[in-house]
DNA sequence: ACGATTGTTGGTCC
DNA sequence: AGGACCAACAATCG
């Protein structure tokens, strides 16, 4: 459910609490979150300060001292929490990084699905998952016509296609559903089928609705919370995603919930045309 | 009570 | 090459 307004919030959350903070001890009660060697990656975050923290599409980086880098991906339900060292730690806490000045950033993931990474920040954008993304959802690098161009070759369905981060990167489930129904195209229309005028309108509503997003500071369906364990508020914004049976916005037709690429879709059969 | 559902990425298979 | 499918999990919904 973090998808790129949620990351985007989490990450601007943190900036503003360990940004400048020293790491001075990492356990992993659940150390299947880490990628790679363990205690190799205890001992090499020991002592590192936080210097920066980026974000690319769903992926937070965090840029430490002496060249190093931790990626960390979310996936359905991982979080992020700053408490003192003495607060009790919360069910579902999988990663604690200590911080000199009495604090800890906390991983906490009920679903165990999220994972965290060291590499090099000189290779930080070669990272396996990042590497494949497509451009940020932003006027300076998502273009009209790459878009065109890219879903003219894909036969699949243009949710899927929406789902898929190489053509662009950050929308997930709710989002594409969203941007679909406020561009009046069908979920399984296929991706070579849209016309011109239907592309530039998606590429129009993706970079506006994203962004919108990560003004309200995302949208919390479940159980999503930024680092500071608030809630978004761009729930109250959805057009269609868990809407099944309301009627739609537009022309109050009832929306129909349908799967997708083994994907919950929720639209309007009425406004969002086939084909 | 319990099976279906939830969503993101990466791996496998074809 | 790339699409179809599934696994990684745990909680919640019906």
């Amino acid at each position: 459910m973090p998808e790129l307004p949620e990351v985007e919030t989490v990450r601007r959350g943190l900036e503003q609490m360990v940004l400048g903070a020293t790491i001075q001890e990492v356990t992993a009660p659940y150390p299947k979150i880490i990628n790679g060697d363990l205690n190799n990656f205890c001992q090499l975050l020991r002592g590192r300060k936080i210097l920066s923290i980026d974000r690319r599409g769903k992926y937070l980086l965090f840029n430490l001292s002496g060249e190093l880098s931790l990626i960390s991906h979310l996936r359905m339900e991982g979080k992020y929490f700053v408490k003192l060292s003495d607060e009790p730690v919360e069910k579902h806490t999988h990663v604690i990084f200590s911080l000199t000045d009495g604090r800890q950033l906390r991983y906490n993931d009920v679903r165990k699905f999220g994972r965290m990474e060291l590499v090099p920040t000189a290779q930080k954008f070669e990272f396996a998952g990042i590497k494949k993304l497509g451009p940020e959802p932003t006027e300076d690098t998502f273009l009209v016509k790459a878009f065109f161009d890219s879903l003219c070759k894909k036969k699949k369905a243009i949710k899927t296609a929406l789902l898929d981060q190489t053509l662009v990167a950050g929308l997930g489930n709710i989002y594409a559903d969203e941007v679909l129904w406020l561009s009046r195209i069908h979920p399984e229309t296929p991706a070579c089928h849209l016309t011109q005028d239907e592309t530039k309108l998606l590429h129009d509503n993706i970079i506006k609705e994203l962004a919108e997003a990560v003004e309200a500071g995302g949208t919390t369906i479940r159980t999503y919370t930024d680092a500071f364990q608030h809630t978004g508020s761009f729930q109250f914004d959805l057009h269609v995603y868990g809407k099944k049976g309301k009627p739609c916005e537009r022309c109050g037709t009832a929306i129909k919930k349908i799967v997708v690429g083994q994907r919950g879709t929720h639209f309007c059969p009425l406004c969002q045309k086939v084909e």
